[in-house]
DNA sequence: GTCAGATCAACTCA
DNA sequence: CTGAGTTGATCTGA
């Protein structure tokens, strides 16, 4: 039987003819009769089809049924009088906030106040199974924190055991319990690493972070604070098991995907996602602009819940009968998503293609492109993720939240292998921050094609480093940062002597993961600390870089900080702190950005450099650090230098000299020691704490100092962010 | 009608 | 370029 739809709008035949389905021409002519949608008309073409648009909140014309005919009742014209108008609308949620809609009755009256709707009366075509009913809906918090929908939200696979660490040996919990697929993996996974590992990594991860109890109001509706905070922990434990993999196997040609275990072990195993109940509109604790770096994250924050899928779309109740409405679309360019400028997206509906031979056929009205549709219609707002080619030339991709679209058209078209398609135009709601446009901007900058308004100069760095650095000021009339000299890293008089001699690896092609023999491995804990593409591996005190001594060329993996920018970076001056410092470029979480460059200052020095301090360019790594808890793993309390290094960038310095201080950092620093035979160099790196989009500022905390000169250096901090101590040194 | 398990589709990712 | 791999929706049968 068909799903969704009530006994009583069942056509006579009984039963719903899917080919009719089917067959439901391409609605581009369709034009919804909403009022102030002037310009839509002009697309009308009443006599290609006998179906009428009406506004979602009617009234409907005589005969006329807000939904498809096939679903049509006798009874449909009286069903205005069954949606709760007092109900409490969210403005914006539904997307029909601000228009000419003032009111989303139809696509919030399935919510129900209190008790009856968890036995199911909401209506007498609530068909289709539980699960469908459950995701389909957008919840209040009252609507669903009574104790049987929760369990029954539990059973329909999150699991709240949490510490179940014995579970983790026998696989995962799942619905398809012994079959052979999963033995199979099961036997995969015991060949590389045993799950009791990753299932005791991603617990000591949920336990430095605090995610080892989340209560399900956070994993219905998240917040900033916990989209962060899953992310994070996802890409730790991402970044671990990657850097497991290679420790066990350095055959690079395995094809294991840490993202999905690191994914799956959150998800299905400990049950740490967030924004599960599916809504229309913007996600909580996502912003525009946000960047992401796999499929996984978007579903793990619930931006857009399908791994593969282009289109997410839930059920909703409109009157009656609940109709699937999109969601969220990623557009990836797989289907020759073309001519946009930016605000304008024309997108492929899904289907037509035979996965394994690659065979096309006709596209279908169901699934995704059916919620499109619908979505037309409903006019009502859908998320759009931007998938691009990720500049940095790595082979993946990188997703732009892009903020949410409305679908103005719908048609069909042939494409090359001469099967039907359908196409979607969307356009961006107005008033939202730049997020893809900016990305086109910066393509632009880079290009020559346009220049970058408010430039002093293209490359303050004179050439010194490996990119240039620009200094802009489209704020005021400053001309630039008092005179200093650029030096791409930093400069030592004499180096700290260390007791023992090193000297160093024999590693001519450079340092490999899994070389057991290898010093410099041996001496980080047996892992190279970065991945290929300089990305910090894992969070530790110290990372142990090649030296002079070692063999290895300058592009070993493991003298990564000693390799100069990555990203494009720019000095700029900001509202009210002063210059600062952004880049370009997208930054990965843990990608390495820059060092401290400067020079070393003697330690019986330090008093003297009090007006340096003032200025702000010292950096002084025998500073105390709050705990971290947004950095820092658990192993690693407090963050101490192994020497007390104080730098100065007064005269003579790197970017790094521009960092403002921020309470809620994105970059954070670690030592980085290079040995030779009985010299130290003690180097100061820094790294993404997570994924940073362009032309977001880049900040770290300066940390506190512990002395009586404390209270003079104190600043007044205007960082902004919520955690704001007040005050930095 | 409900539920669990199986199957299927999907603009991935290395 | 190929294939192992995931989630969520849908289907099936008891």
């Amino acid at each position: 039987m068909e799903q969704g739809l009530g006994s009583d709008s069942v056509p006579p035949s009984g039963s719903i003819d899917k080919s009719r389905v089917l067959d439901v021409r391409p609605l581009r002519c369709l034009v919804p009769m909403f009022p102030s949608s002037p310009g839509m008309g002009s697309v009308s073409n009443p006599q290609a089809t006998p179906f009428v648009c009406v506004p979602p909140t009617g009234p409907f014309p005589p005969g006329v049924a807000p939904l498809y005919p096939f679903s049509v009742s006798n009874g449909s014209h009286s069903r205005q009088n069954t949606t709760p108008s007092g109900a409490p609308n969210q403005p914006g949620l539904y997307g029909f906030g601000n228009t000419t809609i003032p009111s989303p009755v139809p696509l919030n009256a399935f919510r129900t106040p209190q008790g009856p709707s968890a036995n199911g009366d909401a209506g007498p075509s609530r068909k289709g199974n539980k699960n469908r009913a459950m995701q389909g809906i957008v919840i209040e918090d009252d609507g669903y924190s009574d104790s049987q929908n929760q369990s029954e939200l539990y059973a329909s696979g999150f699991s709240m055991h949490v510490n179940d660490v014995e579970d983790g040996s026998s696989g995962r919990r799942q619905k398809n319990g012994g079959s052979q697929k999963r033995t199979r993996r099961a036997q995969q996974q015991l060949d590389s690493f045993s799950e009791v590992d990753v299932d005791s990594e991603a617990n000591r991860f949920l336990t430095t972070f605090g995610l080892v109890e989340l209560d399900p109001d956070r994993k219905s509706n998240g917040d900033r604070e916990i989209v962060q905070r899953i992310l994070l922990v996802f890409d730790l434990l991402r970044r671990k098991l990657t850097q497991m993999e290679e420790a066990k196997d350095a055959t690079p040609g395995s094809t294991r995907r840490p993202d999905l275990r690191a994914a799956t072990t959150l998800m299905t195993n400990k049950g740490i996602r967030t924004n599960i109940m599916k809504r229309i509109g913007h996600v909580p604790g996502v912003e525009v602009g946000d960047i992401f770096f796999f499929r996984m994250e978007l579903c793990l924050v619930g931006l857009h819940a399908p791994s593969m899928a282009g289109i997410d779309y839930m059920s909703v109740k409109l009157t009656l009968d609940e109709e699937p409405l999109a969601v969220s679309i990623v557009s990836s360019g797989g289907y020759d998503d073309e001519g946009d400028d930016g605000d304008v997206l024309i997108y492929s509906g899904q289907g037509g293609v035979q996965r394994r031979d690659g065979q096309m056929f006709d596209q279908k009205l169901e699934r995704g492109n059916l919620a499109m549709e619908k979505s037309l219609h409903r006019a009502n707002e859908v998320r759009v993720v931007r998938g691009l080619k990720d500049v940095a030339g790595s082979t993946g991709k990188i997703y732009v939240y892009d903020g949410v679209y409305k679908i103005q058209e719908s048609w069909t078209e042939k494409n090359k292998s001469g099967c039907s398609v359908f196409k979607y135009k969307l356009s961006r709601v107005a008033g939202q921050p730049a997020a893809f446009t900016l990305w086109k901007s910066i393509q632009q900058w880079k290009g020559g094609v346009t220049s970058r308004s408010g430039v002093i100069l293209p490359d303050l760095t004179s050439g010194a480093e490996s990119q240039p650095v620009s200094l802009v000021n489209d704020v005021d009339d400053e001309k630039g940062p008092a005179y200093f000299t650029y030096i791409p890293s930093l400069k030592y008089l004499k180096p700290f002597s260390s007791p023992k001699s090193f000297t160093g690896c024999h590693c001519l092609g450079g340092c490999q993961p899994g070389d057991s023999n290898c010093p410099c491995i041996q001496r980080n804990g047996g892992h190279v600390p970065y991945s290929s593409i300089g990305v910090i591996m894992s969070y530790k005190l110290l990372i142990h870089e090649c030296g002079l001594t070692c063999s290895c060329p300058p592009n070993c993996r493991n003298r990564t900080s000693q390799a100069g920018l990555k990203v494009r970076l720019e000095v700029f001056k900001t509202k009210d702190r002063g210059w600062g410092l952004r880049s370009w470029d997208p930054i990965r979480a843990g990608g390495f950005i820059c060092e401290y460059a400067g020079e070393v200052v003697d330690a019986s020095r330090v008093g003297e450099l009090a007006s340096e301090h003032e200025d702000g360019y010292v950096f002084d790594a025998t500073r105390v650090y709050e705990p971290v808890e947004n950095v820092h793993d658990a192993s690693s309390e407090s963050a101490k230098a192994p020497f007390p290094l104080v730098i100065s960038a007064k005269n003579s310095g790197n970017v790094a000299r521009f960092m403002n201080h921020s309470c809620s950092p994105n970059v954070y620093w670690l030592p980085v020691l290079q040995e030779s035979n009985n010299d130290s160099y003690l180097h100061i790196a820094f790294f993404a704490i997570r994924h940073i989009p362009p032309m977001q500022e880049l900040t770290f905390d300066y940390g506190m100092i512990q002395s009586d000169q404390a209270s003079y250096r104190r600043k007044k901090c205007l960082c902004g962010s919520a955690k704001c101590r007040g005050y930095f040194y």
